[in-house]
DNA sequence: ACTATGTCCTGCGAGC
DNA sequence: TGCTCGCAGGACATAG
């Protein structure tokens, strides 16, 4: 399931082999009923324009857009707000398209050649000759497009996030700590693993209410997850399910995990048995004795 | 304003 | 062996 450390690593693919790129033509499939309905939106805002840079807000791929010629500039040149705006705006980016993989969505980078996967939903034909494709068997995936940054995930980024900042956002939350770790509008890109791996190396329940935590647990947590993201990060991502970057390739980082999916199994510091349990409906995977 | 729970969706694995 | 069933979970809707 991708999270921060897979979106991320699936962005910077993305920057280096489409950024620049000019879109020639779009396809969108009927299947998924959110896309059904955006469809039209979606084509208008991708056809002819040109992906000026991919950039990842939370777990949101971001595809920064400039209208091309005879697209949406055009039309709006007919308007009396064009003939105010300065020259230099006019060059800026104008729309964003925006991808959500959700479980187990995948943005590829192909071949036009290669065979179309089952629960294709979406191909992108690029003026370099290349495809990106959004495959998505769950169906939990999302498109969509937007001006500015409405629509994009609200909360901090958690490895820009400062320390005062990051002990604010669990101040009064009677709700379990690893739920507030998976709000995005609190932390934007922690989802299940790395919620449970980033306890862990804190020594914090999940269970426990975020309000209870010390300053020094959340010092701890903070820490905690900036390097378990960043080393994710360098790993490419865990690949659990079906994970793959844009180039199909898989992570290295779930032979990191230490917790996650291990119940059953001896804790790696201290030998007790990893715990399953479930909080806010998710499957939660601690230590008894390192995590208190 | 929070918090908790239900819903979507399909593939896969456990169990008989 | 082959079937059914239940689980997995991100974000949003809805209920409390």
């Amino acid at each position: 399931m991708p999270e921060l450390p897979e979106v991320e690593t699936i962005v910077r693919a993305l920057a280096r082999r489409v950024a620049g790129d000019a879109i020639v033509s779009v396809w969108l499939g009927e299947k998924p009923e959110p896309l059904k309905s955006l469809a039209p939106e979606i084509a208008a805002a991708l056809q002819r324009s040109r992906i000026i840079a991919v950039r990842r807000v939370g777990k949101q791929i971001v595809f920064d857009l400039e209208a091309g010629k005879g697209s949406a500039r055009a039309a709006r040149g007919h308007g009396p707000a064009a003939r105010v705006r300065p020259a230099a705006a006019e060059s800026r980016t104008q729309r964003q398209w925006v991808v959500h993989l959700g479980m187990t969505g995948r943005l590829l980078v192909s071949a036009p050649e290669a065979p179309v996967e089952p629960h294709t939903h979406a191909i992108v034909r690029l003026a370099s000759g290349r495809e990106l494709r959004f495959v998505d068997p769950r169906r939990f995936g999302r498109l969509s497009v937007t001006g500015g940054d409405a629509g994009l995930a609200t909360g901090s980024e958690p490895l820009d996030v400062d320390f005062e900042r990051f002990a604010g956002l669990f101040r009064k939350r009677k709700t379990p700590i690893k739920s507030a770790l998976l709000n995005q509008k609190l932390l934007r890109g922690v989802g299940n693993i790395y919620a449970d791996e980033s306890l862990f190396r804190a020594g914090i329940r999940p269970r426990r209410r975020a309000a209870s935590l010390t300053r020094d647990e959340l010092r701890r947590l903070r820490r905690a997850l900036r390097q378990v993201l960043n080393a994710a990060i360098a790993a490419g991502g865990s690949s659990v399910a079906d994970y793959v970057n844009a180039d199909g390739d898989q992570g290295l980082f779930q032979f990191e995990h230490r917790v996650y999916q291990r119940d059953g199994e001896p804790c790696l510091v201290c030998g007790a048995v990893v715990k399953r349990v479930l909080v806010a409906g998710r499957g939660t995977h601690y230590c008894p004795r390192c995590q208190r």
